[in-house]
DNA sequence: AAGGCGGGGGT
DNA sequence: ACCCCAGCCTT
């Protein structure tokens, strides 16, 4: 590492622009000798694995309200934490962040490991999450590369080598800029001119504090970098979910995805498996109980990382006593907002119910 | 090395 | 409506 020109540039524009965020500790707090809590930078950096800064916010929020510290949120039930992760996705990170949170908690005496290293071999941290915590909480010159520091420093230095191929080469050009002095604020500077200046499309390279010095910029290629290795498209599969709605009190019938795999452990309503070319004429035979079942016109779409989901909704009115002996129950309606209902269970019940979930 | 794993924002 | 984005884990 050295301090070049370039990491004293992207520091001064980040004293006078970095953005307030809930977690962040200012230069101007540092000075006031505020200094970050290894616990809420972990659990920003994991919600912030693959999540935006707007998505992710009012979790946090909420999560360090519930559980202020590691110990509180070790010692909190499996199933609260999926309630209070609901909506924000892949929901591994949600479990894992339990488990590293026991291991904290209980074998490391409720402290992070102040290392790379040490950091990843907890569980839900890889390279990334590992160098941001070391960084940023813990003051070490970790190299810390996201995705927009790839394509931060794939235009700086015009590395034309397509991702994900690059990534040792752009890991090498962080290492080289990462400074001794202020390495947290130095990552969380080029990620803060990734998400706001130098942007996917468009990149605003007039007000850049690197347009000086940017090799993708003087070479007029700073719109088309990085190069990326093309993306394979998504099959579409389709299914049927069924609203079961109790006669008596209006309650929903509910049930448990299995612990592993695709929104593992979530909440949904029964409904059948997902797959290519379902049988739509037979939608009625997966159906939780015999009803007079009524489809919906509107079919429910939402999109996973790798494929496309058409739901067909059935929706039903079932005296109480007719739930089925499966583990599935029967939620009340002024509390379904509770539940871990992952989004395209959101979407289904507000198609089925005619209401926000 | 490749594939599974959500959801939100921009256009 | 469609397109783009992006870390960790398992196989």
């Amino acid at each position: 590492m050295r301090a070049t020109t370039s990491t004293v540039d992207l520091l001064n524009w980040y004293d006078r622009h970095a953005r307030s965020l809930p977690w962040r500790v200012s230069p101007r707090d540092r000075q006031c000798g505020i200094v970050p809590d290894p616990y809420q930078i972990w659990l920003s950096e994991v919600m912030l694995q693959q999540t935006t800064v707007a998505a992710v916010k009012d979790y946090f929020e909420k999560f360090v309200r519930l559980w202020p510290t590691v110990r509180d949120l070790a010692a909190a039930d499996d199933e609260d934490v999926m309630k209070a992760w609901a909506g924000l996705g892949y929901y591994s990170r949600a479990r894992n962040l339990k488990k590293c949170a026991q291991i904290v908690a209980n074998d490391l005496g409720g402290v992070f490991p102040d290392t790379e290293d040490g950091l990843l071999a907890l569980p839900g941290i890889g390279p990334y999450t590992a160098a941001a915590i070391a960084a940023i909480a813990f003051d070490r010159p970790a190299p810390v590369v996201d995705g927009n520091v790839e394509r931060v420093l794939s235009r700086f230095h015009a590395i034309t080598t397509p991702l994900p191929a690059a990534k040792p080469e752009i890991r090498a050009a962080m290492a080289d800029l990462t400074p001794a002095d202020r390495p947290g604020d130095f990552a969380q500077a080029v990620m803060d001119l990734g998400a706001t200046i130098c942007t996917p499309k468009r990149p605003a390279c007039a007000i850049c504090p690197w347009t000086g010095s940017c090799s993708a910029r003087a070479s007029g290629l700073a719109e088309t970098l990085p190069n990326k290795a093309p993306k394979k498209d998504k099959p579409t599969r389709e299914g049927a979910a069924f609203v079961a709605i109790n006669s008596a009190d209006g309650s929903v019938l509910l049930r448990r995805r299995p612990p592993r795999g695709l929104l593992g452990g979530m909440t949904e309503v029964p409904g059948s498996e997902w797959q290519e070319g379902f049988d739509a004429a037979a939608a009625l035979s997966h159906a939780p109980l015999t009803a007079d079942w009524r489809r919906h016109t509107t079919p429910v779409r939402h999109t996973f990382t790798h494929f496309h989901l058409i739901l067909t909704v059935w929706r039903a009115q079932v005296p109480a006593a007719d739930r089925p002996e499966d583990g599935s129950w029967w939620a009340d309606r002024g509390t379904l907002g509770d539940e871990a209902l992952p989004t395209v269970m959101r979407k289904v019940l507000a198609e089925a119910l005619g209401d926000e979930v």
